[in-house]
DNA sequence: ATTATTTACTTAACCGTTTAAGTAAAAATG
DNA sequence: CATTTTTACTTAAACGGTTAAGTAAATAAT
């Protein structure tokens, strides 16, 4: 591409190469003449520093990873959105890897990072991760990593979650509250923070409401959509079906509703539904769907504001900069009474 | 970090750095007894090239650029995970860019590029750039640009689109057919590439059945939802308002269906509508939604396929590489008769 | 007037990998 | 057996910035 260099600039205007990179970072150890001169001839030349040469002498790539299950879903792409709203201005670039719910890719992912591609390192670990040598071995060569949504807590570091445990109870008092007496829980993980954390919180509101032993039960998805709808289905077949269903993930609204609809099950009639979803479109469902907001966004940017925390300065203790953000219950027509 | 360098290798093994390197890519000027060696002492070692100096001395940085819009849209992110699909099976990594919409953004994140960060780009237009000078800029330095989607004609690459005009002209008369006499297209911009073909093709199919410049018209509406929403509201409240919508973005079809019910408008009976969109909840929507679906995922694919063709191979026309990739009309009740 | 300090630079090493060019020894060829 | 070719390396420069250390001249301090 025949780009132009410091160098170029450095012979043109007879000065150091030293020089010209000093006066580009506007250092006091050149004249303001000789600075102008500088930024005038880049200018014209459009000098663009080439970022790798940077990188490799300072050991900096300012460049940070977003490790994630998929995008295809409303809170990751939120969630993305508030990170890259706070990259931007802070003049990071951002790269992304899709885990795809793979414990394998995730591994292969952070390996790679040891080469030091990326400053800094966000990530929402897969559903099937249980072991955690490989975020460990990253993290013990000084690599900050902060988690949000789907959390470590093995990893001495900032955490950015939302109130699991707390919304999950709110929402199956909610549905108890309406009038459910046998609930099912729909998870996608045994291993995963937020789906512990869900269940957590529906087993205690089963147990404050002595709800629990009786019908109530959990039902473990997984990644394909059809398999789900084929899981779901015969679990609103059997004769004890619950008459309300928490979904711990928004792709399980889709496969309930149509559930649902295909066994000629009312929603809220027949089952009240209320979904962790981020949905935009939860408002114009049939029927609109109750859901508990993730403060995705938020989210995003704390993870991110956290993370810089500990680029920008050094002594910065990333797990003191955790944080809780509340998710909002928002009730609509599926818990209707 | 103290990383394990080539030169670690070369000190430890007795050899010269140039060896190691050769030997690690499995070069014929090493023999294979070296070879083994050099790769036992590096997997003990947990050696990990860095990716800097590599792209510093090769001019090559393995990874593309995706600049977009938005992720939190249905068609981007299922786009972006073809993109992610391709780079990750041709080991390339990926930074993700958004514009949101604004062309200042835009700009700068190309000129950006110019500094050989990326070796390609992958792009869909925001929709104010009605200029290509930018673009121009980097494709003039030979930077293998693909759009996808919302693209650019004035440069000569690749383009992968679906096809706008013939499945709005479809979605139309669609409508038609089911009885739509005062049809509306709701756009978002007079300069993008989709909005354009696709008011041609409805246009076409008002021309086809005469029903140009009776009731018909466009609106164009902007980012904000809120301001959609009113603008949506205003037009469904005219003495003539529509009874027939077509969505030509994905992001207006809550505020056209949030519209219609606080006007009491019923849809189907009141007014049809269909959208452009990938949204998975469409079939659960109040009244499903008829969708135009594009294939979002398929045309990530081919756009990075093609951008990949260029990387790889050293005389490939881009031009040739276009595709155009069938949308599909879904029929749901939302244009029930 | 002499010394100390500041200003505005330059020199050269360095980051870690790649690669063109060189070379000694071994193997092949005539 | 002498010569050419091949094998298996090494040497050193290069990629394009950054930065510690050095320096000559100008200015300030004593």
């Amino acid at each position: 591409m025949g780009n132009v260099t410091i160098k170029m600039l450095a012979k043109q205007l007879n000065l150091s190469t030293a020089a010209i990179s000093k006066a580009l970072k506007d250092s006091h150890e050149i004249s303001a003449a000789t600075k102008q001169r500088v930024l005038d001839l880049a200018n014209e030349l459009n000098y663009t520093p080439n970022p790798y040469a940077s990188s490799l002498r300072r050991r900096k790539s300012k460049t940070i990873a977003v490790v994630l299950p998929e995008v295809a879903d409303s809170f990751f792409s939120l969630a993305i959105n508030g990170i890259e709203a706070i990259a931007e201005e802070k003049g990071y670039h951002v790269l992304i890897y899709l885990t795809h719910e793979s414990f394998l890719r995730e591994q292969a992912i952070l390996k790679d990072f040891q080469s030091g591609r990326v400053d800094g390192v966000l990530m929402s670990i897969t559903s099937e991760t249980a072991t955690y040598q490989h975020i460990h071995a990253l993290h013990s060569k000084d690599m900050p990593i902060v988690f949000f949504d789907r959390v470590c807590d093995e990893i001495n570091t900032a955490i950015i979650t939302t109130d699991d445990y707390e919304s999950s109870y709110k929402a199956t008092q909610h549905l108890i509250d309406a009038g459910c007496k046998k609930l099912c829980f729909l998870s996608i993980s045994n291993s995963l923070s937020i789906s512990n954390k869900r269940k957590e919180g529906f087993q205690k509101a089963l147990a404050d409401n002595l709800l629990i032993d009786q019908f109530s039960n959990e039902v473990i998805c997984g990644n394909d959509s059809d398999s789900n709808y084929i899981i779901i289905k015969q679990m609103m077949q059997q004769k004890n079906r619950p008459d309300g269903i928490i979904a711990s993930v928004e792709k399980l609204t889709t496969d309930v509703y149509l559930a649902c609809k295909e066994l000629k099950l009312k929603i809220p009639k027949d089952v009240k539904v209320v979904s962790f979803s981020n949905l935009s479109a939860a408002t114009i469902l049939n029927p609109s769907l109750t859901t508990i907001t993730q403060p995705a966004f938020k989210m995003g940017k704390a993870a991110a504001t956290a993370l810089f925390k500990a680029l920008e300065k050094k002594n910065v203790v990333l797990k003191n900069e955790s944080q809780v953000i509340a998710s909002e219950l928002v009730v609509r027509e599926s818990t209707k009474n």
